[in-house]
DNA sequence: CCCTGTGAAACAGTTCACAGCG
DNA sequence: CGCTGTGAACTGTTTCACAGGG
């Protein structure tokens, strides 16, 4: 696949979020096309940085009529799903797992799949959790191999966060999304996302102060 | 303290970060000095940013010796928190919003208190959970008047988070934490930060399949 | 016209590199 | 020396502004 340049993470978090809208879109308002402006309104951000994201995507929309909606999803679709899919294992299924794969449950997009779920409370495992099998985490390597599992998702207390990864990494994972409120250190060769709401909550306690 | 020059967005929530790294480290390693480099490590960002970030809220470490911890811990809190304190209300107590109350009921930070919930299901109503307080939504505006809520998070299903939002700017509300998978619309002085979970995976997905 | 696509400018954030000091 | 503080350089991202087209 040749894809021009780099792209960047806010590229492709934007260009999942407009994939979204734009399928919303289409199915309630039965529209066909967009504009650069109509979808930068949805999506809450500049029509010259919607235009920028779809040129990264290679996709070209005709002047003065605009982007064909479902063109453009396909061609978002082509840039960042995996052709045959990803598997995701969720360690921890506390409140924030159960609320991470009532997320995913619905059932959109087949393309990225919670398949398992770990825990070390023995009353969570061995059920099926909103279609997703929970098991004792000393089968998480077997099973992450079984499932062919690459992204793992850190929903487990801060204590245990680094070891959890460590552990999903060993198993042969490349990607984490990590909720535990402490960074995580990996390998290079693995992509890491930290989702800190203490954080976040604190940086919007600063801004909202600051902004009356 | 009239240092307000314009600070960014990340360079709070590393501020937010170091705070926390800082307090936990002096606890656990009874130390009372730190390098750059060292808490460099902790927060896994580089020195160079360390060092800029702590100039930022009018802090001096000293050559050879570091920063001294306390000192340091109480510039940033001088910098972030509101002196008077902040009071959050949680809309939505299903398991996203159990997941949060239990983030913030270790009662580490007084500074911010989720001293609210609120919710449209009568038996999540009427009760406390996890040290807070929970309404059914139709006294949302004279509750988050009574306690002085200047701060909302939102953890309802994306179909009710405009709304949601509208009512909690309504009531006075200046800053938002939104986890529905939708972008709010709200007036420029209301501070909002998205936090999109499926976008998150999604772009870890990207990344995870690309990283050699 | 009113759109899109895009080079160029502007802006934001990060790192470099070194002076200065204990 | 080995550290901090910081101007300057650099990198990445967003916006501007306008050519080109149906």
């Amino acid at each position: 696949m040749d894809w021009k340049g780099r792209v960047s993470p806010k590229t492709i978090s934007r260009l999942s979020l407009y994939r979204r809208l734009l399928t919303d879109y289409a199915a309630n308002e039965h529209a066909e096309r967009i504009y650069s402006h109509g979808l930068a309104r949805l999506a809450g951000v500049s029509a010259a940085q919607v235009r920028r994201d779809i040129m990264s995507v290679g996709y070209s929309g005709t002047p003065n009529t605009g982007y064909e909606i479902r063109a453009l999803v396909d061609h978002i679709s082509a840039h960042i799903d995996a052709p045959e899919g990803q598997q995701v294992a969720l360690v921890g299924v506390g409140n924030l797992g159960r609320a991470i794969l009532s997320y995913f449950s619905g059932g959109r997009r087949a393309q990225l799949k919670v398949v398992a779920g770990f825990d070390t409370a023995p009353e969570k495992t061995g059920r099926v959790l909103l279609g997703c099998r929970c098991y004792p985490m000393d089968q998480l390597a077997e099973v992450a191999r079984r499932e062919r599992i690459t992204i793992g998702i850190i929903a487990v207390p801060a204590s245990v966060a680094q070891e959890t990864a460590d552990r999903l990494v060993g198993a042969g994972v490349v990607g984490l999304l990590n909720f535990a409120p402490v960074p995580i250190k990996v390998p290079l060769n693995v992509f890491v996302e930290n989702v800190d709401i203490t954080i976040k909550l604190e940086t919007v306690a600063f801004f909202a102060l600051r902004s009356r």
